[in-house]
DNA sequence: ACAGATATGTAATAACATAACAATAGTAAA
DNA sequence: TTTACTATTGTTATGTTATTACATATCTGT
């Protein structure tokens, strides 16, 4: 288990260069300590979307790669964001068909993300509560869940002040 | 607003004839009050969810239509989802990239999905808890939601016995 | 060095979704 | 009922997201 990143980052001002120095840090460790390999896209990857800071859809993702000098092949993006997903380090918002770097990463969690309607920031909140409440729901049915999205959209802080 | 149906169905048995006929006419009543104009199309595609009980594709559903004689171009089928999905009678399950008959048709709620990994049922549990968490998550950080959507995959009661 | 597993390169295509514009049908007022 | 307006449908083309398949390369343990 990766060790957690202090605070959620929401959409509240933060270190920035710092938050991406941490988080990075963290994979690397969690995947030497793993046997996991940690390659050259996997590490852009993942890089790209700490430092956007927000989700970045597959081709976006492939556009940045090519600059960078990398393959860019769809299956190029998309296996190393399988990856990243796989491990917890990066999770898919279906909503909006895009990636966003996981700012706790965990083995299993319900993430629950808070999608800008307007600026397209994306802020994790780590809700066991969210957790809670589904299990109890899906207990009531017999349904055993295995895996959860949460996803909601509205405006942030920022936004919804300038509206 | 529509008379809402008794019960929700999750994966329990029930007379599906009589859901589905209760359903229709509720969106029937629906539309007549408010002036919307239930098409043939879109008449069809309600049908087709609401019988099938479980999320279809965009192109399963245009497959069907394309059977029933109905114009067989995907904005056909996109349109009549959209009305549907407007409305409330639909909801679309980001998940899969798919659509399922809302079993509570209102103009505005924050449906829960659980979808079995293994049959591909999906029951909508109508949770207002998960609103409440949702908003208690969102207004500590100043977050205005005005759309969300939870699904969960796992394994439904039945699939679950058989495993 | 070797075998096996893991990861990458590349081409082609599948699956999901929308733009744009023409044609038609429903609605409401003169 | 003609007219004007709005909503809906038909159709072509294209845009966007994601996967299959197979060849090549790299890493890992023996």
């Amino acid at each position: 288990m990766v060790k957690t990143v202090k605070k959620p980052v929401g959409f509240t001002i933060h270190d920035h260069v710092l938050c991406v120095k941490d988080a990075v840090d963290s994979v690397e460790k969690y995947c030497a300590d793993y046997g996991l390999q940690l390659t050259a896209v996997r590490r852009k990857v993942l890089i790209l979307l700490l430092e956007e800071h927000r989700a970045l859809g597959a081709y976006t993702i492939l556009d940045m790669l090519r600059e960078a000098g990398f393959s860019s092949q769809p299956p190029v993006a998309y296996r190393a964001l399988d990856f990243l997903v796989k491990h917890g380090f990066v999770h898919k918002v279906e909503r909006l068909n895009a990636f966003v770097a996981c700012n706790d990463p965990r083995d299993t969690h319900f993430p629950a993300f808070m999608i800008c309607r307007l600026c397209d920031k994306v802020a994790e909140s780590q809700s066991e509560e969210n957790k809670d409440t589904l299990s109890a729901v899906a207990s009531a049915s017999g349904f055993k869940i295995e895996q959860a999205v949460v996803e909601a959209e509205g405006l942030c802080p920022v936004c919804s002040g300038s509206v």
